[in-house]
DNA sequence: CCATTAGTTCCGAATTTCCGAACTATGGGA
DNA sequence: TCCCATAGTTCGGAAATTCGGAACTAATGG
């Protein structure tokens, strides 16, 4: 089990965090994790939308947002907590954070509203 | 040759135009079509940073922001014309362009600060 | 009609992503 | 203490993407 990897704010890459949320799954494990007071166990997670993340896929995801400096994970016993890192991105690259989770709550309301 | 593909705004999705910008080639690709007029022939672009980008990969790059719903692309004799959708964009996604801009603005500025 | 310029398409190699299976770590009993 | 259950990670191979050189197409100008 090598040590979890969280960059500094300052070594965090604008790249890293457009290829982070630019999948809908992650994009809504970070909505998740930000919108619940900043904790959730992974499994808390598992089921979004109608599809099942494999276990080693979610895993995978956190991996990804992890290490583009968008969530702060800690082993708390068994469990895995996940504190979303907003606020210093949002520090660092105002207004981004809220535009891309806007854009992502917009598309999906309209299309919900086309069947 | 097919035909260039144009999506409706309507039909532009959150997580093309993220994957699309989260090359920053691509990015500054796309900020230089926005900045210069909205006007910009694809080799006029070739040259960015010291990195040369092959033909076909340039090709697949506009292709990419073509069809994220980024930009407009119409032949004009021999040459290709590409212009900024950022407008439509910015209407239905409000401050997300310019928050990924001013992101990879202040990127770069930041690690053009420790050598 | 041929040459040139600008860009696209094709295709194989390299990279990345996906997911099931095996593994590791931690805590709680018996 | 040993074993089990839970929570998550790592491994490895298949599938999907991306990269880039070479060949191709389209428009223009001798």
């Amino acid at each position: 089990m090598r040590p979890l990897i969280h960059p500094a704010i300052e070594d965090v890459r604008p790249e890293a965090i457009l290829h982070a949320l630019a999948d809908p799954a992650r994009a809504a494990i970070f909505a998740s994790i930000t919108q619940a007071g900043c904790v959730q166990a992974c499994s808390a997670v598992s089921s979004l939308g109608e599809r099942v993340i494999p276990k080693s896929s979610l895993s995978a995801h956190f991996k990804v947002l992890r290490e583009a400096g968008l969530i702060r994970s800690e082993r708390h016993g068994v469990e895995m907590r996940n504190h979303s890192r907003c606020a210093e991105v949002e520090a660092r690259f105002p207004g981004l954070l809220s535009a891309i989770m806007n854009a992502y709550a917009g598309a999906k309301g309209c299309e919900a509203a086309a069947p």
